[in-house]
DNA sequence: TCACAACGAGAACACCGTTCTTGACGATCT
DNA sequence: AGATCGTCAAGAACGGTGTTCTCGTTGTGA
């Protein structure tokens, strides 16, 4: 960020501040449906016309709220992993984190993994702070194997086709030291893991288990066996 | 269905289903924030507040197109598992059948699997229907264990807490006679099953890959080895 | 045949996102 | 210092939404 100019633009980029922090409250409290222009405005004593000034619509207040979100998620799983000494241990915390935030933030975990698809537009600036979360995940599995603390993974059937598929994601994500069979199976993970989180959260399993939180945890390890973490 | 008794009341159940009808047409178009009470009733011929003698609430308009979905879905899912012999196969068949209806109508996958709801209400009549896909994919690893279709699962570690948790899942599915293990697997691949067609579809797997049906079918490979499905 | 319930039409209410015009204010240049 | 110009908040307005209510009409069951 350059420094900031003068008086007006001071005065300006706290505004938008402003009116993003409003747009969490009612996003919390209404849920994204509940989070109107108007109320917005309201809510802080301005006339909805005025917040034109600062987002020129309603969908590029969302764009904006979407990429703090993703960056807050991001920032809050590096954390969560910084406090732990094995790799597993820093795999498991990552996905507890990710558990952790959703339902701390309901409404705005929904904002990123709920429906986004009216015919779909992912705008271009989103998709950075979206993918530090995998690349966060996949550097650990990576980082583990390095170290050598993954089992080795069985020999498993392996088509052209799963190979050339395996390859483009190594190529993608710029991880060409590690077996691409590891990627592959961290990706799956990956999306076990958001499934389990959004299942849960979306009610889908409701009525299933005394305590989700001990299913979760039981549904990662699993997944942590899976990918190949040595239990330490 | 008690049989139809006089020409109001058929005409009643044929608008009531006409209503849908558009509903779901304009949902495949428009995605569910352009599907609207006025748009529908234009399309019919008809005036707005005409639609409430047959559903109470745009609410419950979409309650009663949700509960078709699921219905829908499960019907798929139960013919795609018909055309299988052995257990595995079954499986996977379901696992691309949920993948395939899914990518067919987005929108209405997006219904039932997307973000459910402001502090979320199920409403009572939507679970039973609900409930039938992870049913169908409990089923089928129920039955794989006693044709002994199943390799043993490894002895894990199993605490008091798990073994709780378990056990509330088999006497919530009423599925006693098999291990419990088995059922905290099956519902483990079930979350990752839906998490891996939701992240595709929301756009969160954009890029990785070349031919995300490809990733797809190897992860579903990965989880059906995980339950324990014998490759045949 | 009559009374009642169900029905469609229409107007109205309170919201919504968005646009446009108007007037004031602050920063900048001469 | 004064004129100029861009930025800003306000207000009114437009077209859209879900929903409610009233009012004749019309089919149905007694």
């Amino acid at each position: 960020m350059a420094a900031i100019r003068n008086a007006r633009e001071r005065a300006r980029s706290a505004l938008v501040e402003e009116i993003k922090a409003e747009a969490f409250r009612q996003l919390s409290a209404h849920g994204s449906a509940g989070l109107t222009i108007r109320a917005i405005a309201r809510e802080l004593g301005m006339v909805p016309s005025a917040l034109y000034r600062y987002f020129p619509s309603r969908e590029q207040l969302l764009t904006a709220m979407i990429i703090d979100s993703y960056t807050a998620l991001a920032d809050h799983l590096d954390a969560a992993a910084a406090t732990q000494e094995t790799h597993r241990n820093r795999w498991l915390a990552v996905c507890r984190g990710v558990r952790e935030w959703a339902f701390d933030r309901p409404h705005q975990y929904a904002l990123l993994y709920g429906t986004t698809v009216p015919g779909y537009q992912a705008p271009q600036d989103t998709i950075a702070p979206a993918a530090r979360i995998p690349a966060l995940l996949l550097g650990i599995a990576c980082d583990a194997w390095r170290a050598g603390q993954l089992t080795q993974p069985a020999e498993e059937p392996w088509s052209d086709e799963v190979a050339a598929n395996a390859a483009t994601l190594a190529r993608a994500t710029g991880l060409l030291d590690v077996p691409p069979s590891l990627l592959m199976r961290a990706v799956s993970a990956y999306t076990q893991l958001f499934g389990a989180v959004s299942m849960e959260l979306f009610g889908h399993l409701d009525g299933a288990f005394d305590d989700d939180a001990v299913f979760f945890d039981h549904s990662i390890t699993l997944l942590a066996d899976l990918v190949g973490f040595r239990t330490s």
